[in-house]
DNA sequence: ATTATCTATAGATCTATAGATAATGC
DNA sequence: ATTATCTATAGATCTATAGATAATGC
């Protein structure tokens, strides 16, 4: 491939004139932020393998070796940029949750679990925080990939399982598969709006945009809340049509 | 990094000892489907920059340089394992739908329209046949990538706004944007299903399992109907509550 | 004295091309 | 004569390491 493919090029303005007069715990620490947001940045445009330590390198404005001090190697890197975040909405989502459990006194509906689910996640990334905007579509690229899925398995396991919970609270008679199905569905959608690919910008012929999340947001739960009431009450005796 | 990463590694036993009896344009057929096979295998699970031309050549049997002889480059070899089953998966689509459109005498429903758009493509999927298999999650892999939505793009359009128009024959009092985003959360979460990243197995305990299409087709399509009509409904005067 | 950063470089790997060889086709 | 495949190799790029240099910390 003799021209580096157009694609991998947006390499960039170095991010900061060096900062001399800092102490060393704080230059330390806004390296590592730097080379944290450049790799999250190249990364979530092209996958772990799209990425070369020297990209990575040229866009904050060091040598590739100082990755190298700070990491044992990509893999590690791209694992720091992974968990950098991970537990931020993590324990947003969790609160949520906790506060919706506690305020809706032992009956919480469908609608009312998704939300407390999506609602902290959404908020984060239409907040319009570049850093949050990559890692959502760092997170959304994984997870449709044969690795991903256990990448995300550590860091997000307790927070769906509370969810389903919560579900299960609201629909005690649904089966476990539906519960689980439903997520997934859920799991499918929400990692497709993160993703902000712009298909459905250009599709809808510019009616709808990608990055538009509070449409997303006032739309999902409900949306989905929908479907698992209904794959619920399908399961009920005589309700099921032939399709 | 030292030793290749695990992941990359698992090439394989060259498909079958080289056939020599064949006429030329067989074994000119018969090459270029291995290599696509090989190529889509390894694409599914590394993406395009996860894969080298080597490890297709290895896969296959062959030398890399038969690989250019076949195609200018890497990305043209891509986009070849892209082309060579989106027009199957795209006529029986828009065949399913133009038999649903014919036999439903003008009034379709949202779960039919779903159906006659889903199940066509889950059943090709459902058959075991390994490529479609592979295909389904380079494609699903590919969507939320930055670059996917463009590659989607070409495609599957025509299809995708051929459901979109059936779905608001359906529902023709549905505001255009929420067919969109239905449209959108349907897609996200056929893509993940397509994944097949084994995720949901590990979260339910063994209850679901990534590979069970004949459990998601069961599901999808009532399960996001619903969803599109509640949409639509909430979209009427007073019937909406506060979130 | 310790830590952050850079220079230089080895070794591996990758893409792509030029040109040879071995089949089939006529 | 044409086409499929292989050998050999150039040139680029990539990861990772060793060791030098330049700051801050005490």
């Amino acid at each position: 491939m003799p021209p580096k493919p157009a694609a991998k090029a947006p390499i960039a303005k170095p991010l900061a004139a060096k900062p001399k007069g800092r102490s060393k715990a704080e230059q330390r620490a806004e390296s590592l932020e730097q080379i944290l947001d450049a790799a999250e940045y190249l990364f979530s445009k092209h996958g772990l393998y799209g990425v070369t330590l020297k990209d990575v390198a040229q866009r904050v404005g060091v040598h590739t070796s100082l990755l190298h001090y700070y990491y044992d190697d990509k893999r590690a890197l791209f694992d720091a940029v992974i968990d950098r975040r991970a537990n931020v909405t993590i324990s947003r989502r969790v609160a949520a949750m906790e506060a919706y459990e506690a305020e809706c006194g032992g009956k919480p509906t469908v609608e009312g679990a998704l939300r407390a689910y999506l609602d902290p996640d959404l908020e984060l990334y239409l907040g319009g925080d570049e850093g949050w905007g990559n890692y959502a579509a760092l997170g959304a690229q994984i997870s449709n990939t044969p690795e991903g899925g256990a990448v995300f398995d550590e860091h997000f396991d307790a927070v769906v399982l509370r969810l389903i919970a919560l579900l299960k609270k609201a629909m005690p008679d649904c089966p476990d598969e539906d519960l689980f199905w439903g997520y997934h569905f859920v799991t499918g959608a929400l990692m497709l709006t993160l993703a902000r690919t712009g298909r459905i910008d250009r599709l809808s012929g510019g009616l709808c945009n990608s990055g538009d999340l509070p449409a997303i947001k006032s739309r999902m739960a409900s949306f989905m809340a929908a479907g698992f009431i209904s794959a619920c009450e399908s399961r009920k005796p005589s309700t099921r049509r032939a399709p």
